[in-house]
RNA sequence: GGGCUCUUAGCUCAGUUGGUUUAGAGCACCGGCCUUACAAGCCGGGGGUCGUAGGUUCGAAUCCUACAGGGCCCACCA
């Protein structure tokens, strides 16, 4: 593309639209994101976190991808075969609790009225419809996933290798059918991992129930939070060590209104000191009873149905055997756990067995998914063996060969959980997810786990077999996603290349349901672990520090920002405002600190583009003619480029960005491309144009690298109105490298020109001067290198700080009206009659020197401590000796300036 | 109950292994500017006893201890 000198086609306000709609359709068109093997790259890879298909990404999505995508265009630029992996997670109950709210608000059906088969149609209907807004999202974001490979933690291959693990552990005797208190959601009617369940304050009741003695009128006080579970009880417990109670041991009492007889027994479980001392044990519904139960060889007892109703008549649990016990009664028999608890209340009161009730605060486990309270429920569940599993992934972790960024946040949290972790019940009773491939003979009850029908009846050498009912966790298929989208369990090409990734990017609250558990499928599956680094990024909230939710309305949807503002705004205002590992909070007009930024890049290349004889970025070429502001920006270049690559191979991407960010706006556009204004106006020196020119150009370009991986689209825009021909699009060239142009002395140089450039403003601006009064300045030094400085860089003064002349003075003549500025030991003034205030500049001068003397007054302190002379390093002392002297010298000049007025 | 983390300018946050930073940035605020790239901009300015109390040290926002408050994670307390 060339550019023509005219400008008035590019506007004055950057138009993001248009840029990003084409570039996002380029990049997928050219075929930029896609990843292939290749033997003679590295390969690079991120798979996404696959988002549920149920949800719209919201802003912490856009985070999470913002970062992975600031990754993948770095390291694509840095020259690997780079692939990030994009696809979405089927989210078994999330899925099918919203298919069936609408089945129920559009057609008032429930799943059982459609039946298994056709329940599991619709969903896949509704994944279909639904499922591709996360893929629009993320490619509006700018998302550089290569699409082609897009999965679905239900896709048939994925299915294939999910079916294959589960078989795999079975075979080896990590997975198993255990008769256990799962937690169980009542409202979706299925078990749930220990992971699923959130524990919340509740603030609750302890009622003291009391308990016949058999063949006696006394009665024993039992406390509990949960009164309606008190028609499954099977025993009541005391401490071991409660010796008032022990000679109760082995006595009968008998529970209210079922009229159960159970014995009295002890149990470590029990403190003596808490409530009553009387623990009912109900083990079909509490885990620690259940615990109680096998230790002291009680029944199980069933009192709830698998919805949270009171069961007409108690089940006895025997294995996998249910058998009818005592019947409940009539005024409870149906009722819903919380409506049965008020009313058994009632009824104990009436019949005087209620002793008291206290208010009393305890934690309750909810469901993550539908926010119920979560029943304690005894079933049949699978379950997988974590110990041994869990131990190479535990190592990893400790020996460094996966590392957790930032390490010291999470590192000991991952420990612990890995030290302590429990065996993961795998079964849910949904019919949306992975069924589970385990078939039984009908007749003799015989069990095998392959993948199909056929080969199960091959197996079991009978056609009269049933598939088990259950479905598998939606973790159960996520923990595989690094190789099974790869094309686990076949050996294929990609699988070879791409596994192990590079980088997982994630949210530390699922490092457990997620992480670890990919890292141990990793080990297990694979030999090696699925990635090296983790980078766990904070939490988006909203401006008052709460979590964004549905419920509160205070989220920001992606896509509105990215309408409103662009994505390049949406990602370089995450970046801005985030720092590693820590949350973030949000206020939606944040999103102008991006916004402005595309504006301020665009309007950089427009006054270039004004600027420009032809497009060259051969600065080279011109090195002879180069000042001291061409140095000094190559320097500064050279600099910003070794801090903002170290930073990105550090995963501190909002460092790197900042960097970049500073570079581009502080010394490129503010200083350099002002200091470099009377060069381009100059029509008589084209050596001298034509070098301010090159030199621009090349360094605009080198940051349109650099901010590329946080801003992809404007970046690529201006690159192509830029590039040579010869050069790549710049999602695809090469990452600039540091070219040893660090120039010390421009940099010093041009520090001493900023401070008498700033040091005259400052005056001025404290004086009120307009900028339209131009004035002369007049120094005295007696140094000639600072009079040869001032000499030599009088027109970058001049035109920067609005300054006519510049002339040496060795006496005070004339300087009454004069406003005195000291920079390294030069004194400066500005003759300004007329238009100096006196008083004010009097007043100015004192609060200088006010300034000074504080620091003059503890340099000196410091500096007479023996102490601190004895046992501070040599070069400490030096420095603050050094500074104690500049500091003394200023102060001195100015106090000669003070009384000069 | 255990663990982690945070508390720095009005707001949101940086501040790397204790000494070049007079404790910084962005936003907000105040003053001056439509200076031929950009008012979504430019140039200045004010504003902080670094949560509290001790301790270590020549020297602490930075290390240690206790306390207060916010957040998160883990934990079977009836």
């Amino acid at each position: 593309m060339s550019q023509e000198r005219t400008t008035s086609d590019i506007p004055k306000i950057y138009e993001p639209k248009a840029v990003e709609a084409h570039w996002n359709k380029t990049w997928q068109e050219n075929g930029s994101y896609d990843a292939t093997v290749n033997p003679n790259r590295k390969p690079y890879t991120i798979v996404i976190p696959p988002p549920n298909v149920t949800s719209v990404l919201h802003i912490g999505h856009a985070l999470n991808n913002t970062i992975q995508d600031i990754l993948t265009r770095f390291y694509r630029k840095k020259g690997y075969e780079m692939l990030y992996l994009p696809g979405t997670d089927h989210a078994g109950i999330a899925t099918q609790a919203v298919v069936e709210k609408n089945l129920k608000k559009e057609e008032n059906l429930t799943r059982y009225d459609l039946g298994r088969e056709k329940f599991v149609e619709r969903v896949w209907a509704w994944k279909e419809k639904n499922g591709n807004a996360i893929i629009h999202q993320l490619k509006e974001m700018g998302c550089s996933c290569d699409w082609k490979r897009e999965r679905f933690t239900r896709d048939e291959a994925y299915s294939h290798a999910v079916l294959e693990v589960f078989i795999r552990l079975y075979e080896k005797g990590d997975i198993y059918k255990g008769h256990r208190i799962v937690n169980w959601d009542p409202a979706a009617a299925t078990a749930l991992s220990d992971e699923e369940v959130i524990h919340k304050e509740v603030q609750g009741k302890l009622y003291h129930i009391r308990y016949k003695l058999k063949d006696s009128d006394d009665f024993i006080s039992v406390a509990t939070t949960r009164p309606e579970t008190l028609l499954g009880d099977t025993g009541v417990a005391i401490a071991p060590d409660d010796e008032e109670k022990a000679h109760l041991i082995g006595k009968t009492v008998i529970i209210p209104l079922v009229n159960r007889e159970v014995k009295i027994f002890s149990d470590e479980h029990v403190d003596k000191d808490f409530g009553s001392g009387f623990v009912k044990a109900t083990p079909a519904h509490d885990p620690n009873d259940f615990d109680m139960g096998k230790r002291n060889d009680l029944s199980q007892i069933l009192m709830l149905d698998k919805d949270g109703k009171i069961l007409p008549v108690c089940l006895l649990v025997k294995g996998d055997e249910e058998t009818p016990e005592l019947p409940n009664p009539d005024f409870l028999a149906g009722l819903d756990r919380f409506e049965a608890r008020k009313k058994i209340i009632v009824e104990l009161k009436k019949i005087g067995q209620i002793e008291k009730i206290e208010d009393y605060t305890h934690s309750v486990g909810h469901s993550e998914r539908t926010d119920v309270p979560i029943e304690p429920y005894l079933s049949s569940q699978w379950f997988v063996r974590m110990k041994d599993l869990a131990a190479p992934a535990l190592k990893a972790v400790v020996d460094g060969t996966v590392k957790l960024h930032p390490g010291d946040r999470w590192y000991k949290t991952y420990i612990h959980w890995m030290e302590n972790i429990h065996d993961w019940c795998i079964s849910r009773q949904l019919w949306w997810g992975h069924r589970i491939p385990i078939y039984y003979c009908n007749d003799t009850g015989r069990m095998v786990a392959k993948h199909t029908r056929e080969e199960a009846i091959e197996a079991l050498g009978t056609e009269n077999i049933r598939q088990d009912e259950d479905v598998m966790d939606t973790w159960f298929s996520s923990w595989l996603w690094p190789f099974a989208t790869l094309g686990w369990p076949e050996k294929t090409e990609d699988l070879a290349y791409f596994y192990p990734t590079q980088t997982l990017v994630t949210a530390p609250e699922i490092l457990f349901f997620w992480v670890a558990r990919m890292i141990i499928s990793g080990y297990e599956f694979m030999g090696e672990a699925p990635f090296k680094d983790v980078y766990l990024h904070g939490t988006v909230r909203d401006n008052q520090g709460r979590k964004m939710s549905k419920s509160l309305g205070n989220g920001i949807d992606p896509l509105n920002i990215v309408e409103i503002y662009s994505a390049d705004a949406l990602r370089s205002t995450l970046m801005m405002l985030s720092s590693e590992g820590q949350d973030i909070n949000l206020a939606e007009s944040d999103f102008e600190i991006g916004r402005n930024f595309s504006n301020k890049i665009w309007n950089s290349y427009r006054f270039l583009g004004m600027n420009l004889d032809d497009i060259s970025d051969d600065y080279q070429a011109y090195s002879d003619n180069f000042e001291v502001a061409d140095k000094w920006i190559l320097s500064r270049l050279d600099r910003t480029i070794q801090s903002v690559t170290g930073s990105l191979e550090a995963f501190h991407m909002s460092d790197a960005f900042k960097a970049i960010y500073h570079f581009f706006w502080d010394d490129f556009c503010d200083w350099y491309l002002e200091l470099i204004k009377a060069r381009l106006y100059d029509d008589v020196d084209p050596a001298g144009r034509k070098t301010a020119q090159t030199v621009a150009t090349y360094v605009l370009k080198q940051c349109m690298h650099m901010l590329h991986p946080v801003i992809p689209f404007i970046t690529e825009e201006i690159w192509q109105r830029l590039k040579n021909d010869d050069e790549d699009d710049l999602v695809k060239a090469a990452w600039p490298e540091a070219i040893g142009q660090i120039d010390q002395d421009a940099e010093t140089e041009m520090a001493f020109v900023q401070a008498v450039i700033t040091g005259i403003r400052t005056a001025r601006g404290e004086m009120n001067i307009p900028p339209a009064a131009r004035a002369n300045l007049l120094y005295r030094t007696t140094e000639n290198k600072i009079s040869g400085m001032l000499e030599a860089h009088s027109t970058y003064i001049q035109s920067l700080a609005r300054i006519d002349s510049i002339v040496a003075i060795t006496d005070q003549s004339d300087l009454q009206s004069a406003a005195a500025v000291v920079v390294n030991g030069a004194e400066l003034f500005i003759p300004l009659a007329g238009l100096i205030d006196v008083e004010l500049e009097k007043k100015r001068l004192d609060k200088e020197i006010g300034r000074l003397e504080k620091q003059v007054t503890g340099l000196e302190k410091k500096l007479s401590n023996d102490s601190f002379l004895a046992k501070a390093p040599a070069e400490v002392v030096a420095k603050d000796k050094q500074k104690l002297h500049d500091f003394a010298e200023k102060l001195g000049k100015l106090k000669q300036n003070l009384d000069r007025l």
